[in-house]
DNA sequence: GCGAGTTATGTTTTT
DNA sequence: CATAACTCGC
């Protein structure tokens, strides 16, 4: 028997002031329990703190498993709960991440090798259009992405390629199903396996293999799963198993922050949690100490427009301050413009810049934004981590690696083997495969016998050698540690120098490298005993949110979504507008607006002391100048926002005017043109029309440029101004 | 086998 | 308009 949780004179927490619902969260004893917790109301604190109690109350710290959505979320509660005593025992860490390390751990019983490859969504593409080509089916109506994320609808629902055969009836499944198995054929041929499948296995390996289960049970007696409202029905599976022999799970979470159900989350595992585990204790925890009245009385409005809702309270604790206010602008580069004037102000006034987030709904969003920011000279951050690991210099030599670990490969194999050029073409892979298919081998293993095979050139067998044996080479570094591995390959697989060839173009690439290493180096120097397959799979698993530089003094730009779990003292939210949230792909559907208003209610309740919500009359969607009509959400926030618009237009003109005035001319019907009419192109200069197809809309027009040039272009996006 | 140049294509949010 | 994918000529 453990020693009753108290708060204890002795514990390091128990200076610390809890509320009495925080408390009875905290001090819960064992059974399941159900943190409902609005926004800013402690709850990362009170799971923080429970680890600690549970710690303080004799329950050794390995014992206890807390998952948190990111995996900064992770780093940063690891860091508070060692602070609060718990040593550094419990396993902190994201769903994904616990998922690969029991796929690791038990690799036999799921039915995976070891040392698996995690595939992002251009692994995944790539596959993808395999599948489909090999299925010989058109992709016009089966495309990649559409098709993946139907298959990750399902591996999220915990329906495999086998039970998807059996119940696959109209034509479409049926076609649909063909394409899953075969992506799932091609997949363990690669020994990868995509995000969905992480979790997938898992679920499998637990619900089919008991010992296994009950093993982990043993090992993690206390489950703690935070923003519960985002968890899938694998997820939700894995917990379910994970916790079957003791009912310790403690989830917390927020349904009216339920930002994720287009990935799959599933709202019903947070709203049935009580039927579940019918035993459950369950808190509420509806007291804000974050934001002020004023943030939290709109944000109260805005989110009691949801129907599908329960109705819940947000508890100002706060005193009065600050400013909540909408802004109008012309354009969008006029937002941009009055937004870092608006930031400028909030810097003289005191803010600090690092105390300062923009939010938008779409990344392109950015752009703007940031020529604005540069402009007014405010340093920013683009909270948006995972663009690095897709730059191509990264992803080349990562490429490399994952082939040391993981020959079977073939996607990054296929990505280095002529990278930089060595003299290894389509023809010779091609050979190259079929040699593989003819004698049942592995596209590596023929690799090493490219002598043997006959279609080869000697040249070319020889180049192919001379690639294994480089790669050998490397091999012989592999269980040492990452970062030196990372350099030696970096340098003598050509790619330094064929970015040093390619000029001062690659300046920014070379360091960007440079980084890769040292942020190896540096998790060599972090990790006990560090493997570059540790380090693989866990840099696949990264989120934009896990690259945010909180020490930096700058501003941070993200979006809404990566916004989620942060907070700001003040925070600007642009595009509010119809279109841009609610988003238009998600206009159809009442339920998909509730989540656009929940992603805008996220938004808002980021902010501590000052609120600015801002939207463009006029906006450049692909190219086109559009009007717009402001979100219906800005009614919802009941700020009489018909006045302020007049108010803060008039406002915003000067700054906006002489960007947007150009643009709304241009704001034509597509123009015609007349042969021989003498045009002007903003890259190309002058030239000569030589046809024009009148095509309303998608007209054509050939122009032959005074530099010679005869390019046919779309009139609507090629801004051509007659002369 | 390689690169330049043309053509197709897309267009939310992300672990 | 931006970029990915593809074609064609060397």
């Amino acid at each position: 028997m453990m020693p009753p949780l108290s708060n204890n004179a002795g514990s390091a927490f128990s200076g610390s002031r809890l509320t009495p619902s925080q408390q009875k969260a905290v001090f819960h004893r064992e059974g399941p329990l159900l943190v409902i917790a609005g926004p800013g109301s402690g709850k990362t604190r009170v799971i923080t703190f429970r680890i600690a109690a549970l710690v303080d109350a004799g329950v050794p710290a390995r014992n206890i498993c807390a998952i948190t959505f990111t995996n900064k979320a992770a780093e940063e509660m690891r860091s508070r709960a060692i602070a609060l005593g718990a040593s550094g025992g419990a396993h902190i860490s994201t769903f994904h991440s616990l998922c690969v390390r029991i796929l690791r751990r038990f690799a036999e019983d799921a039915g995976v090798r070891p040392n698996f490859s995690i595939y992002d969504q251009a692994d995944q593409t790539k596959c993808m259009k395999q599948a489909i080509t090999t299925c010989e089916l058109d992709t016009t109506n089966f495309s990649p992405g559409r098709t993946l994320d139907a298959i990750s609808t399902l591996k999220n629902k915990l329906i495999d390629a086998d039970v998807f055969k059996d119940q696959a009836d109209d034509f479409f499944s049926k076609m649909l199903s063909r394409i899953y198995c075969r992506y799932q054929q091609i997949l363990a041929e690669l020994n990868a396996l995509d995000f969905d499948d992480l979790l997938l296995k898992t679920a499998f390996l637990l619900e089919r293999h008991l010992d296994t289960c009950s093993e982990l049970g043993n090992r993690f007696k206390y489950l703690l799963i935070d923003e519960y409202q985002d968890t899938n029905h694998a997820q939700y599976r894995i917990a379910k198993a994970l916790v079957s022999s003791h009912n310790n799970i403690c989830a917390t979470g927020d349904p009216d922050q339920s930002i994720y159900r287009w990935r799959g989350a599933d709202i019903r595992n947070i709203l049935d949690f009580e039927r579940d585990w019918p035993d459950a204790t369950v808190v509420r925890l509806e007291e804000n100490f974050r934001s002020t009245p004023q943030i939290l009385e709109v944000a109260d409005r805005l989110i009691a427009n949801n129907e599908s809702r329960k109705a819940k309270r947000l508890v100002p604790t706060r005193p009065a301050a600050g400013e909540v206010v909408i802004e109008s602008y012309e354009d969008e580069t006029g937002e941009a413009l009055g937004l870092a004037q608006s930031i400028r102000q909030s810097i003289d006034k005191g803010v600090s810049a690092p105390d300062i987030a923009v939010f938008y709904r779409v990344n392109a969003q950015s752009r703007v934004l940031e020529e604005a920011l540069i402009k007014s000279k405010i340093s920013y951050q683009i909270v948006r981590g995972v663009e690095f690991y897709n730059r191509k210099e990264i992803r080349d030599l990562l490429a490399y690696l994952k082939v040391l670990v993981n020959p079977a490969d073939e996607v990054a194999l296929g990505r280095i083997i002529n990278t930089p050029a060595r003299g290894i073409g389509k023809t010779t892979i091609d050979r190259i495969r079929g040699y593989a298919s003819r004698t049942n081998k592995t596209f590596y293993e023929s690799l090493k016998v490219a002598g043997r095979i006959e279609s080869l050139s000697k040249s070319a067998s020889a180049r192919v050698e001379q690639f294994v044996r480089m790669m050998d080479g490397f091999t012989k570094d592999i269980s040492g540690p990452v970062g030196p591995l990372a350099e030696r390959v970096f340098t003598e697989s050509g790619l330094e120098q064929s970015l040093i060839a390619a000029g001062p173009d690659s300046r920014d690439a070379l360091e960007n490298v440079g980084e890769l290493i040292s942020a190896a180096a540096s998790y060599d120097q972090q990790t006990e005993k560090p493997l570059i397959v540790d380090y693989l799979q866990q840099i696949a698993l990264f989120s934009d949110t896990d690259v945010y530089d909180t020490s930096a003094k700058r501003v941070a730009l993200m979006t809404l979504h990566s916004a989620k779990g942060l907070e700001f003292d003040t925070a600007f939210i642009v595009g509010v507008e119809e279109g841009l949230l609610p988003h238009e792909r998600s206009a159809e559907d009442g339920d998909e607006i509730e989540e656009e208003r929940r992603l805008f209610f996220v938004g808002i309740t980021r902010a501590k002391t000052n609120l600015h919500v801002s939207f463009a009359k006029y906006r450049q969607i692909r190219g086109q100048l559009l009007r717009i009509i402001p979100s219906q959400f800005l009614f919802e926030l009941g700020l009489g926002f018909s006045e302020s618009i007049a108010q803060s237009t008039i406002e915003s003109r000067q700054s906006a005017v002489e960007n947007s005035e150009s643009q709304i001319l241009n704001r034509q019907s597509t123009p015609r043109f007349r042969q021989g009419d003498i045009v002007v192109h903003k890259k190309f200069g002058l030239g000569t029309v030589k046809e024009f197809a009148d095509m309303g809309d998608n007209s054509i027009i050939v122009v032959a440029f005074n530099s010679g040039e005869v390019k046919s272009l779309k009139v609507k996006y090629a801004r051509l101004a007659k002369i």
